[in-house]
RNA sequence: UCCCCUGUAGCUCAGCUGGCAGAGCAAGUGGCUGUUAACCACUGGGUCCGUGGUUCAAAUCCGCGCGGGGGAGCCA
């Protein structure tokens, strides 16, 4: 059985065919009716014509079973559509009812929904257009890193979900336990790690870079693409409990190095979502975000401009005015501040490099002048930071200053030190919120709404 | 965690300085038409989030609670 997408792209009229799927819409006429399914195998509706005149008891009866939501099959043959609307569409010869959708109690209606209701149907809401589209993009999108890193040579490690160090020191983390803490509470003891499953406390990882740092010291090119945990308690539209991330980390390479490959990667996804995904795309250019595929199309084209967080101050403290928290050498950037320097200073991504060193991680390489570290962040337009990363600290002296320096539990970075001790390399690497790039490039506006199963604060439904 | 907005029909919302609960869409019925966000007419549809208070009278005003949204911080 082919599905819509290929049927529509085919377009082989005069074959005989089966088609299964959802119903979108139905519309009667007196001679006609008018039904169209989707199948989720692409953006588009295939459209089934029903000759009212020439329709047995049976069809009869079936048609008035299928209202929007229900499964069906569709048996007949395929022609070129008399109207406008649709190049092919199904002179149907039956219908099939595979599952009913009651229009009294089926939540999805022939209309416009909100996001935010559909949120709260989230078991319901692939099968509108826009989170169809959403699923399509995503996907393609995973695929597309996958992609990227596999032509240049990087190796796909994973990184485990479950960490018994405290050094990875990038926000609060998720507790795992198998202790019975309901036990425990009851009898008012204190907590005993030692009977915990790994015997000390563990947690969701918050980052697998420090760990994908070590086969970087073996394989040269590695990358992660997977799940992470943060258990911070914000409520925004750019922030998710549970989002997948994805770390290159590649080795005898500097920050220059690490730029270009950043602005390579988002250049490469962007590309990517407008050769395979123009259907989808399309939609979200005409309901969610107008201007979109110029949008994409020109970053797919451009220069990112490159500017050291000195420079990015001074540029600021020249418009000091217009923001409500004030820039200064030192300062760490404000949203404000970093869709000012992307969406009015260069119009466009940028790349801020060499911040202060008290603003960022332990990790990074310290620059000549002992003030400012190898750090990097891009900054785009609408979406604020979307890439972090740095050149890392490889000499075991400077680091382990910087882990005094900041009080850091010394031994808890023994096997991180080791790296430095052993055959030390130059290495840079970088974080991508995969769901802070669907933002961008769908143009929907809440994190949540790009995600399957969204998990944040108070929110772990489906 | 802080600040702001919001909760009324299945959905999106209106309902002013308190005075009989409304519209559009969706649904049902009928009509019309190769329809396509179909169109036209009619019909049904309500715990006005919960709770306490003010008042002759509360969807409307006040307190508390819960839910939703946006912004900030933190960050990817």
């Amino acid at each position: 059985m082919k599905d819509i997408k290929s049927i529509l792209q085919e377009q082989a009229v005069g074959s005989t065919l089966t088609v299964k799927g959802w119903v979108r819409t139905k519309r009667d006429t007196k001679n006609a009716i008018f039904l169209e399914l989707n199948d989720g195998s692409c953006f588009g509706n295939l459209q089934c014509v029903f000759d009212v005149s020439n329709l047995s008891d049976q069809n009869k009866a079936a048609l008035e079973r299928l209202g929007t939501g229900a499964s069906a099959a569709v048996t007949g043959t395929l022609v070129a559509s008399p109207a406008a609307g649709q190049p092919v569409e199904v002179s149907a010869q039956s219908a099939e009812v595979i599952g009913e959708a009651p229009v009294d109690t089926y939540p999805l209606q022939k209309k416009a929904h909100s996001l935010e209701f559909l949120r709260e149907i989230a078991h319901l809401r692939p099968r509108t257009n826009t989170f169809g589209a959403v699923a399509r993009v995503r996907n393609q999108m995973s695929y597309a890193v996958h992609s990227f890193f596999q032509e240049r040579g990087f190796n796909y490690v994973h990184t485990p979900i479950i960490t018994a160090s405290d050094c990875e020191g990038a926000g609060e983390m998720f507790q795992v336990t198998t202790l019975d803490m309901d036990a425990i509470a009851k009898a008012g003891k204190a907590v005993d790690y030692s009977k915990d499953f790994f015997g000390k406390p563990s947690f969701l990882s918050v980052s697998g870079q420090l760990n994908v740092e070590t086969y970087c010291m073996a394989l040269s090119k590695v990358y992660t693409f997977g799940p992470t945990f943060r258990a911070e308690n914000s409520n925004t539209t750019r922030h998710l409990a549970e989002f997948w991330m994805i770390e290159p980390e590649f080795a005898f390479a500097e920050l220059e190095d690490n730029m270009a490959l950043a602005e390579d990667f988002l250049k490469y996804l962007l590309g990517w979502a407008l050769d395979k995904c123009a259907d989808d795309l399309d939609f979200f250019d005409k309901r969610i975000q107008k201007g979109l595929i110029s949008m994409l199309d020109s970053v797919r084209n451009s220069k990112f401009v490159h500017m050291t967080y000195t420079d990015a101050i001074k540029q600021l403290e020249a418009n000091k005015d217009t923001f409500e928290f004030k820039p200064y050498w030192g300062c760490d950037l404000q949203t404000e501040h970093e869709r000012f320097l992307s969406e009015t200073v260069v119009k466009g991504p940028l790349i801020v490099t060499d911040y202060p060193k008290e603003i960022k991680a332990f990790y990074m390489r310290l620059n000549e002048d002992g003030k400012t570290v190898r750090a990097m962040d891009v900054l785009v337009p609408r979406i604020g930071e979307i890439i972090g990363g740095s050149e890392r600290e490889y000499r075991h002296d400077v680091l382990l200053n910087r882990i005094r320096e900041l009080g850091l539990d010394e031994a808890a970075y023994w096997w991180y030190l080791d790296l430095r001790r052993f055959g030390t390399a130059p290495h840079s690497g970088f974080g991508l919120g995969f769901e802070r790039l669907m933002r961008y490039v769908t143009g929907m506006e809440n994190i949540r709404d790009v995600i399957p199963f969204p998990r944040a604060v108070k929110q772990a439904e489906f």
